[in-house]
RNA sequence: GGUCCUGUGGCCGAGUGGCUAGGCUCAGCUCUGCAAAAGCUGCUACAGCGGUUCGAAUCCGCUCGGGACCUCCA
């Protein structure tokens, strides 16, 4: 089995992927900031670490997984002034800050579960986290590269420069940098146009504010999340994620301020997960394009024809690779919904065959068994190209029509050995259900209704050997009302399934 | 202006220089009481122009188009 590779932005190549540790992971992933609903775009990019997550569990290593809720510090703008966040929204609604951050967290554990990601093993707060941030701005003056104006703590981007490349991550050169800055203005008390926050001077009208050496204020953005993987992860680490987005930015002033704090470059993968876009631009919330997990699932938002299981969109979005955008539209998403069952239904069938009935030896079809070999044993290769799920899955649609031909017996089950039929059955359920987390859309696991529609089915199958045909068709095209298809399968057998909403 | 990404068949999308990804749609056939599903077959594309090569969607150059980041957003 080939080795895993991962795509680094700092070296802007795959790479073998080592971790520091044998056998276990340390990954941080940049989570949301609590003080709206998430949309469809930020649950793409936690969509894809969280395959990344249960493959790297997969492999069989110890992860520890350390995701953030930032619950404080993250202003309007990043200048450095103006409401936090939290802030502008409790007083716009008259609530506590802490409510606003209650409120959202709760939507967005309620919207991850939905998507069936698993917990990060480590959730950590911002607010949580306050000692362990004035902790380290402090030993970042106490280093040099930052400077206190007014009860404000800078970091002294031009500083670090001289010493370190600041830009690396995106490499980009300082000069570059500045001149896609403003000028500093008159009232501005920093001494450098890049210079960004790691404390900031709390006014009376700031409604989160903590007690520090600098006087009442709060943290920057960009701190918690570099004091957070230190305290959990160490100085350095394996894995940092995030969406494209917060590489220029934010990413570079983690590295900037661990760089100083601890004298070593904390990551030793950056991993960054691309763009959802709508009709080719980018969905956020200042585009007004964003769709919230609600509206998709009730197919409420005007630009919506239908309504959309979560894990459709999570079919939908293992489609493509994680470091391409990835394109929202009403047709792409029903032609996932049928991919998704057409796959889900041979995985159902697949399931149902008995290995022990298959063949010992003389009835294999040897071209078939290496057909068949050749495509599941590729599901790792795959996966080890920089988690390339859209590859998986082409590769297993191209079984799909061994097992449904085997379900029609158009191919006899002792055509493949049992250990490849044993192996493929393994395989499939290790990566729809372990790796890529999917599920049937609609659970029809009723005792009760599983009597019910065996009834039916039995009264049905009379019917039509009595050639009563009125009685079976009234039987499957109320069924149908209902929302449950029922299908005739070759011979004689028959199948159901609730349809998608 | 700078740093990057990108342009693939009707649509969505994967693509490590040579071996037609895959999904959806569409057409035909088979199966079938009908329906649905399924199976088989067909639709064989890589923005344009040059270059490197025995051979390029894949490498290089230029042109044109789209997007992201450099200002809050995963």
């Amino acid at each position: 089995m080939s080795a895993l590779k991962i795509y680094n932005t700092l070296s802007r190549e795959k790479e073998h992927f080592e971790p520091i540790t044998p056998d276990h992971v340390g990954m941080y992933v940049c989570g949301p900031t609590v003080y709206s609903d998430v949309h469809l775009g930020n649950c793409r990019t936690f969509i894809s670490f969280d395959i990344i997550y249960r493959y790297l569990l997969f492999l069989g290593h110890k992860v520890r997984y350390v995701r953030n809720i930032t619950d404080a510090g993250h202003l309007e703008g990043d200048r450095d002034e103006g409401d936090d966040k939290f802030t502008k929204k409790a007083r716009l609604e008259q609530v506590e800050p802490m409510e606003i951050v209650q409120r959202y967290t709760v939507g967005f554990h309620k919207v991850m579960e939905l998507f069936n990601n698993l917990p990060p093993t480590i959730e950590p707060t911002a607010t949580g986290h306050i000692m362990e941030q004035i902790k380290m701005a402090q030993e970042i003056i106490a280093n040099g590269y930052a400077y206190v104006v007014d009860g404000t703590v800078y970091f002294d981007v031009e500083k670090y420069n001289k010493e370190k490349p600041y830009g690396i991550l995106t490499n980009r050169k300082l000069e570059d940098l500045l001149e896609g800055t403003r000028e500093l203005g008159g009232q501005d008390e920093k001494k450098g146009r890049l210079d960004f926050a790691l404390w900031i001077k709390a006014g009376p009208e700031h409604l989160m504010q903590w007690p520090s050496p600098w006087g009442m204020g709060f943290p920057g953005w960009h701190i918690e999340c570099s004091a957070m993987s230190e305290k959990y992860l160490g100085k350095q680490f394996d894995i940092h994620g995030g969406g494209m987005d917060l590489a220029a930015t934010h990413h570079t002033n983690e590295i900037a301020q661990s760089q100083a704090c601890y004298h070593v470059s904390p990551v030793k993968y950056w991993m960054h997960t691309n763009m959802l876009t709508v009709n080719g631009v980018r969905m956020s919330k200042s585009a007004g394009n964003g769709f919230l997990p609600e509206e998709l699932f009730s197919g409420s938002h005007p630009l919506l024809e239908k309504a959309y299981a979560p894990v459709n969109v999570r079919f939908f979005m293992l489609q493509t690779h994680y470091r391409s955008t990835l394109d929202f539209s009403n047709e792409a998403l029903q032609a996932a919904e049928k991919g998704l069952k057409r796959l889900w239904d041979a995985y159902e069938t697949l399931t149902g065959f008995v290995p022990e009935q298959s063949s010992t030896g003389h009835d294999i079809d040897p071209e078939l068994e290496a057909k068949v070999l050749k495509l599941v044993n590729e599901f790792d290769e795959h996966m080890n190209d920089d988690f390339n799920t859209a590859k998986v899955l082409a590769s297993m649609f191209e079984l799909v029509p061994v097992i449904n031909s085997i379900k029609d017996k158009t191919i006899a089950l002792t055509a493949l050995s049992a250990d490849t039929l044993t192996w493929m059955q393994s395989r499939f359920k290790n990566y729809l259900e372990d790796v890529f987390g999917l599920k049937a859309v609609n659970e029809a696991d009723n005792k009760k209704l599983q009597g019910v529609m065996q009834l039916l089915i039995d009264i049905r199958k009379g019917a039509k050997e009595k050639k009563d045909f009125a009685t079976s068709d009234k039987i499957r095209n109320q069924l149908s009302e209902l929302g449950i298809a029922l299908k005739d399968e070759k011979g004689g057998e028959m199948s159901w399934s609730i349809e998608s909403p």
